[in-house]
DNA sequence: GTCTATAACAAGATAGAC
DNA sequence: GTCTATCTTGTTATAGAC
């Protein structure tokens, strides 16, 4: 089950790439289909609340036809959350151990706010799953999240004792940072219901978050 | 549907009250059994994955006997909501507009941060909820949380008018607040991969909170 | 590769005895 | 009020024709 899952998410990627079974064209064009339409409905409805159905709708094809690509649901959900991993976790990787300490930070929540506005979804998908235990995540945070963590943990800590930042736990500041900006995407529809469009508040998210953010960080 | 679950909701706080059909004694402690374990369960699972056998196994009875209480699973799920949201918004009603200011909003990120490590059940079921899109929850967030939210925004710009907080956009402070504080439950397993025993660390969100928003908002 | 039909099963809800 | 047995529905997954 998790092999098929672990085969298409890396295979997927790139369909030309020399090893033993690369999927066809036909079996890439269908198997992106399916993953749009699993990210629309999992991150909306969560793994259990999400039909079988509703992703072959989706993805414009027959529920047996959806099966054929994937074994079954989970390993659509399992490809899904592989598929988005790398690219969620990217502003966290680029932060330069090297660059400017405040302005490193600073960067870091203006992408994070950004993510928020631009991919909704694909937060919502990991917020889903997290909030219900994160059964299926359990796995990737232990191997790529926590050394990411960690590392990220080391780099604050070493610019707060040089006085280059101020002096704050890095474990909450992180937290902090992902809680406050990942916000307006997860929490969308409350938002919504309170400020209206959630668009321009996202907008208007940034400057706000920059501020705070500076004010806590400035040495 | 609906009526069940309000007059569950409302009935079951006081039983001696002297309305139309109160409930008994036994159907109050059965009551209240089945929303206990309903707690545990919707706030894991969310409503489509939990199961009704978990309710009843959980709360020590039997399937039918829980739908001879509630006629059926959405019932027991709007009262359960019903019967934590007043408790939910406490805080935030207790903020009073005389007090002094940067106290009052310090207050009111203790509180929370401090529901979030007693009850993190309670979190984790609206967050559920509002993650999916708050289906069954838009009602009373347009009744009770709207005009709670629009007092307080109105609150806090007055203050910063008057000079006694910085100023800052007064929806966006709210929501920080409610990300930084409920981040704690909601995301509790993340927490707990990354920095184990996650009670050790809601201990300490508090300090760290109160930095961030005296901060923030001293003006 | 794709589809219709259907098997297999899980889960919510009901009937009716006690 | 409570239970066993059962109905009914919804949902995943498979069989097998095309």
């Amino acid at each position: 089950m998790i092999y098929y899952a672990v085969r298409a998410a890396k295979e997927s990627v790139s369909s030309t790439m020399t090893s033993k079974k690369p999927f066809s064209a036909v079996q890439n064009k269908n198997r992106a289909a399916i993953l749009a339409a699993a990210l629309e409905t999992f991150s909306a409805h969560g793994f259990r609340g999400t039909r079988l159905e509703q992703i072959a709708n989706n993805a414009g094809m027959s529920k047996p036809n959806v099966i054929y690509y994937f074994p079954n649901k989970e390993a659509i959900f399992v490809t899904l959350l592989n598929s988005h991993i790398d690219k969620w976790l990217a502003p966290l990787r680029e932060i330069d151990p090297d660059g400017e300490p405040l302005e490193q930070v600073i960067e870091y929540v203006v992408k994070k706010v950004r993510m928020s506005a631009d991919m909704p979804r694909e937060s919502r998908l990991f917020a889903n799953e997290i909030v219900q235990g994160a059964p299926r995540l359990k796995e990737s945070m232990n191997s790529d999240l926590k050394g990411l963590f960690d590392r990220t943990v080391n780099i604050l800590e070493k610019w707060m004792k040089e006085g280059k930042l101020a002096e704050v736990p890095a474990d909450h500041l992180i937290y902090s940072i992902w809680a406050t900006t990942q916000h307006y995407a997860d929490f969308e529809a409350q938002i919504e219901v309170l400020s209206g469009t959630p668009e321009k508040i996202v907008a208007s998210a940034e400057a706000y978050l920059i501020n705070m953010y500076t004010k806590l960080l400035k040495p």
